[in-house]
DNA sequence: AGCTGTGAATATGTTCACAGCG
DNA sequence: CGCTGTGAACATATTCACAGCT
């Protein structure tokens, strides 16, 4: 299933209002082309091919510019696309123009690592909350930030007005966690628990699904034994 | 781009060590499925439709089928599919039945989360080696596992007979960290820098990016305003 | 009657190839 | 002349729908 789109101020492709479907391997390359280009700008380049973005990003340059054309033209025949430019398109596509505030249920390991890892905050989205239902760490503190208990969950979510669920707790607890966020205002979660969250349509969910990634590879190792 | 698979064990169907590209996302749902009929056989349920298995997986039961009929006939008509059979012939499709030789570069938070991750072990991933490149890590103790210099990278794998790496190490080392493993015997990554590998054809990589996730969610957050 | 296994139909995603602008 | 933007061709994945066991 893709995401709906309403075309992000620059350049709407005639049909204005229009909603086209862009897949989600679609998005998450975007992603990849604005931390390429990113890369590209500190390196003082000022433009660049569709083919350079394609080789740092592993795909391939027409792939590079289908990807760009569903959402305007933003280079110039013959020379490239800009490299800053085009940046400041993404982010505005992405939607990381703006802050998102998250809230994060789970203070174990994964939790903290999350909490502490630079690239979240660097691209606008802040952990404003940290809540757990082990009343052994509700009230110790992570950076200044003081562990809720998990029975907050609605009032931090309405107090900080978050959007955002991370969601780092053990299988059984993750649905109904998620439902009660919902309830409470939040409408994406990504999710790390081990187990598929049944949200209403309209919630965006993302599963992050580390044991499945292994099982993937040993999927693939294991079958090509004969190679 | 899908796996190649040689049929595992059971019904190979007509064509004998016959390749069929398998999808990698029918491959990501084999595994679900495995963790649903676990579940369901704690349950103590015998037999299990591919309604039911698809409601819990969150997929259709049209598609759990046709996953699972690339690598025989497991179901019964009528009855639908054996629980505990069919979980054990999912183990052996996804190369389960073995035990993994996981080799960890990079013991930060998110190395320190996944060497504690009960999922892992529980599948049979051992991590027989945690490596770093910080001298105020090397040395420090992980539950009874003395973290080594990176250095030691070739060494630890040869010794151990280690075909997974795990890494999570800041992007800018990943690429050669990689290549090195590779070139000492790895055959699969599980790749947590938030940059793509570019490893020679039959290496199997699976990226885990969570700022793609984050920022994938962002996008669908942000061109929704509309609704 | 119930539920699988699977071709055929559909939908979705990627690559090709080239017209057209800078 | 180079490189984008894009329809058209191709490839892949999902869903439908039903024949055929049990």
């Amino acid at each position: 299933m893709g995401f709906r789109v309403l075309y992000p101020g620059s350049v709407p492709p005639s049909v204005s209002a229009s909603t086209r479907v862009v897949s989600e391997s679609s998005v998450r390359r975007l992603s990849l082309y604005l931390r390429v280009l990113e890369e590209l700008a500190a390196e003082g380049e000022r433009a660049v091919s569709s083919e350079e973005v394609a080789a740092r990003a592993g795909t391939t340059a027409a792939q590079v510019r289908k990807d760009l054309s569903t959402f305007g033209s933003f280079g110039k025949r013959g020379l490239g696309y800009p490299t800053r430019e085009l940046s400041i398109h993404l982010r505005d596509i992405l939607g990381l123009t703006r802050s998102w505030k998250v809230v994060l249920v789970g203070a174990g390991r994964i939790g903290a690592a999350l909490f502490e890892y630079p690239h979240f905050r660097d691209r606008g989205f802040e952990i404003v909350a940290v809540l757990d239902a082990d009343p052994g760490k509700v009230g110790t503190r992570w950076g200044g930030r003081r562990i809720r208990p998990v029975t907050e969950l609605e009032t931090a979510i309405r107090e900080e007005g978050a959007e955002i669920l991370i969601l780092t707790v053990p299988a059984p607890f993750a649905q109904e966690i998620a439902e009660r966020a919902v309830a409470s205002g939040v409408r994406g979660v990504l999710n790390f628990a081990p187990t598929p969250l049944r949200l209403p349509a309209g919630v965006e969910v993302n599963e992050v699904d580390m044991s499945l990634e292994l099982e993937a590879l040993s999927y693939a190792l294991h079958s090509r034994r004969c190679r």
